[in-house]
DNA sequence: CTGACTTTGGAAAAATCTTTCCACACCGAC
DNA sequence: GTCGGTGTGGAAAGATTTTTCCAAAGTCAG
């Protein structure tokens, strides 16, 4: 039958491509409010994932149970071991996991580093950068540096998606003269810039500046000395137990950016995306 | 009848003076053991605690509750309420915003990501598969899809960093069969896939894990086919107040897959991180 | 020691839950 | 467009649980 060891959570996980829609359905609710949401009769626990009560015991019979009250009973036995354990474990990021595992370290660093970087948040300048990128009169450019290049990808990704006339500044330097070229009043230029600051963004930033190009940077806790010159900047903490520095809060601004400029451009976003997805439904043909 | 928002806790205590002998003795089995002694059918809960069925039945009623189901059902909203518990941390992040700011209902929806994906991370595999991603005998291969092309950017730059032998395969898939005539037993592919599930990504799934790669895969929470043939898999938790995914917790866990390789390889990282940092001191005198 | 009262658990009736079956809907292939 | 295959939920059959009833056991005062 089962082997007894397993948890509940492992099975799912074990079993989860061999599910169906609705089973994953099921599999989805139990997970996010685990393990209550499995503790009740089999015709409310459907109810609450809203799939039906076939779904459900056919699912638990792919798991390897006899059937639905012997998932419950495992639940319980799981419930019932955490409780008797030691103490009660106040955080419960990566479960399983000992304290000192590098997953659970490194979760609690990134955790702080949102935190702060939210909390450090001006609203209002938020408000304004969200304005100004969702300002399409002008031309929207975006540049990152050594390690941020790859934010700056997502965020030209995105944002191209959201809104039209939106640049992406190659990595390599020595291009850049070419953009700047074509830069003009009313324009916006998106950079990240975090420690080791590049003396090549900061000499970019200052010849878009000086072309009255409207500068936002997102930089980390030290700040880029772009600051000087930008319209807003935002701090991000990149703490990590590494000899690295973590981007999650970067991106985590980055993103929260790139939803309320999606927010403030919304209908004709909404448009842009039903064309692009007709777009994607063409290209499918090829595989 | 029962106030509500007294626990089932407070109601034994309250009404211990007024419950016979057997009575107590399943109040007592309750509370060591609580709540999972309270979770099953009122049949078993009576037999663990050698009480008669009828007894417990009584009882329940004398809490004030109209029958056993109302009572399991009681245990059941506190256990999930508990379960919720860490999401009232989010207090106030962007402490000036009102409530309904987006910045914080993205934090918030974010978190929750990065809580369910850390609670459904398999320990065992992350340290599985980040062995495999420390193996410098075979080749790294990274990889992502549209949006996960950046991921598996900022992927790269750090595993260079940190190992030798990584390669970078670019988004054009015209290109992968090329890399895919390289790849050898041994070798590893580190795989980005989010949905819109890419068909041309589980092709070259497929290719590479018929030659022998191990097949690292990094997907939704909704599992991208690839499951089927990665050696790891992970999912990652993408809900956003938006029209698009939100991928921090794909970054984050992407950030401790790194973090946790770079562990492993440390001594040999150190001399890399030097002669990097020699070599970057090198350009500098550009500017 | 007796009798009234309380407590307890066995057993049947009632209610509910679980499973199974089946028809319909949906999807992809030809 | 049609066809075969898979997935889904409604509904009934089957199993279990919950409740109720009642008799037996225990307790205590007189």
């Amino acid at each position: 039958m089962t082997n007894p060891s397993q948890t509940v959570r492992e099975l799912i996980r074990k079993h989860y491509a061999a599910l169906t829609q609705s089973e994953r359905k099921f599999a989805q609710a139990l997970l996010e409010n685990y393990p209550a949401a499995g503790l009740a009769s089999i015709t409310i626990v459907a109810a609450n994932a809203e799939v039906s009560t076939p779904t459900v015991a056919r699912m638990v019979q792919k798991l390897g149970f006899k059937g639905y009250p012997q998932f419950h009973q495992a639940l319980l036995k799981e419930l019932e071991a955490k409780g008797s354990g030691p103490t009660q474990r106040r955080a419960k990021w990566a479960s399983e996991a000992p304290e000192s595992h590098l997953l659970n370290r490194f979760a609690q660093t990134v955790t702080r580093n949102i935190e702060q970087t939210f909390a450090n948040i001006d609203t209002e300048s938020f408000d304004g950068a969200v304005r100004q990128l969702a300002d399409t009169d002008g031309q929207l450019y975006v540049v990152g540096g050594r390690i941020t290049r790859s934010l700056a990808d997502y965020a030209f990704t995105h944002f191209q998606a959201v809104r039209p006339r939106v640049t992406y500044m190659t990595a390599s330097s020595a291009t850049w003269p070419h953009y700047v070229l074509d830069m003009t009043e009313g324009d916006t230029l998106l950079l990240f810039d975090v420690r080791r600051y590049e003396a090549n963004l900061e000499r970019l930033a200052e010849l878009a500046a000086g072309r009255g190009v409207r500068v936002i940077l997102i930089t980390d806790q030290w700040a880029s000395p772009i600051t000087q010159v930008a319209q807003f900047s935002f701090n991000c903490w990149v703490e990590a137990p590494s000899a690295w520095d973590s981007n999650i809060a970067t991106m985590m601004l980055l993103e929260a950016l790139i939803a309320a400029t999606q927010e403030v451009c919304w209908p004709e976003t909404r448009d842009r995306y039903d064309r692009l997805d007709a777009l994607f439904d063409m290209t499918r043909l090829f595989r």
